[in-house]
DNA sequence: ACACGGACCTGAAGGC
DNA sequence: TGCCTTCAGGTCCGTG
């Protein structure tokens, strides 16, 4: 899925025929994602005008003049395509499998503003899942009560991973993938920022805290590199896997610039440092790492 | 509280 | 060509 850098990217691009829109129809075409999807869903949604839209880790958050907030969570697959009137083609967001907007049979809700722009949800896996909260309500609600801190704002700091890590007997990975803790951060972007603090996924976690609870120096660049290599897949537009042959400018690029996602048995992208990008499977995923300079 | 594995669902790619 | 297996950017739930 779509991690925190192209559920932004996705925002962004929504932004500008959303917010302060009136959504004139919705057209849900079957009755759930992942999840059901909200009873009445479509007239909750018709005439009201969606004031603004905000992210919440890898949550899409649609503020609606109703007092309700439309969340959106892409899952693994989930994308946006966007037809304007008068423009011949729409222009693809959330690009994951870029091939003109994907299949249509898994086009499940459409939105049509009062201006006549078309925005339409594909997600071929429905993995992802879409709700109606009440605003007020949003804080406390299963899906956000949990969540850890935005990796990109004040909160995620060596203390507070210190803090979190200490006495845990998982691995870097299993940490790091954990939304309670960091929230937004995903496989490759796991993979990504262990690898930009030349940490070993493999390490528990704890090596983050010292005896006392303070962060260690493993923690402090963990940090760092968190938020580098999200700031920077955020400013190259998220990454596009998979299927990029109709590269249309709309596409993420990030892709090129991994330094180990994806790319086993390449030699380590260090400069000076002889190994190779290994791949292991922990919690069921692959990780991807160098055994020579992460450790 | 934490750790782990399976479940959910479809499609693409690779091996034979 | 077709069939089978594996893999994919996520997270929820049940079990220890």
């Amino acid at each position: 899925m779509p991690e925190l850098p192209e559920v932004e990217t996705v925002r962004r691009g929504l932004e500008p025929v959303l917010a302060g829109a009136r959504l004139r129809r919705v057209e849900q075409r079957r009755a759930d994602l992942r999840f059901p999807l909200p009873e009445r869903f479509v007239e909750r949604l018709e005439g009201r005008t969606l004031n603004r839209l905000d992210r919440r880790a890898k949550y899409i958050l649609g503020y609606l003049d109703s007092g309700e907030v439309l969340t959106i969570h892409l899952g693994m697959t989930g994308r946006f395509s966007i037809a304007r009137p008068g423009g011949p083609d729409g222009r693809q967001l959330g690009e994951f499998t870029h091939d003109a907007g994907g299949d249509p049979a898994h086009d499940h809700i459409v939105i049509e503003t009062e201006t006549g722009a078309t925005v339409t949800y594909n997600d071929a896996r429905r993995f992802g899942y879409m709700s109606l909260i009440p605003e007020r309500e949003l804080a406390d609600h299963p899906h956000f009560k949990g969540l850890g801190v935005e990796p990109l704002g004040p909160d995620l700091t060596p203390a507070y991973l210190a803090r979190k890590a200490t006495g845990r007997t998982a691995d870097l990975k299993a940490f790091l993938m954990d939304q309670r803790i960091v929230a937004g951060l995903g496989n490759i972007y796991v993979c990504e920022a262990l690898y930009r603090s030349g940490l070993n996924p493999n390490r528990a976690a704890s090596v983050l805290a010292r005896r006392d609870g303070e962060p260690t120096g493993r923690c402090d660049r963990l940090v760092v590199a968190i938020r580098e290599v999200l700031e920077a897949a955020i400013e190259a537009g998220g990454s596009t896997l998979r299927d990029y042959r109709h590269a249309d400018g709309s596409l993420g690029y990030f892709q090129h610039s991994f330094s180990v996602y994806g790319r086993e048995g390449e030699p380590c992208r260090t400069p000076a440092c002889t190994g190779t990008v290994k791949r292991i499977v922990q919690g069921g995923r692959s990780t991807f790492y160098c055994p020579r300079c992460q450790r």
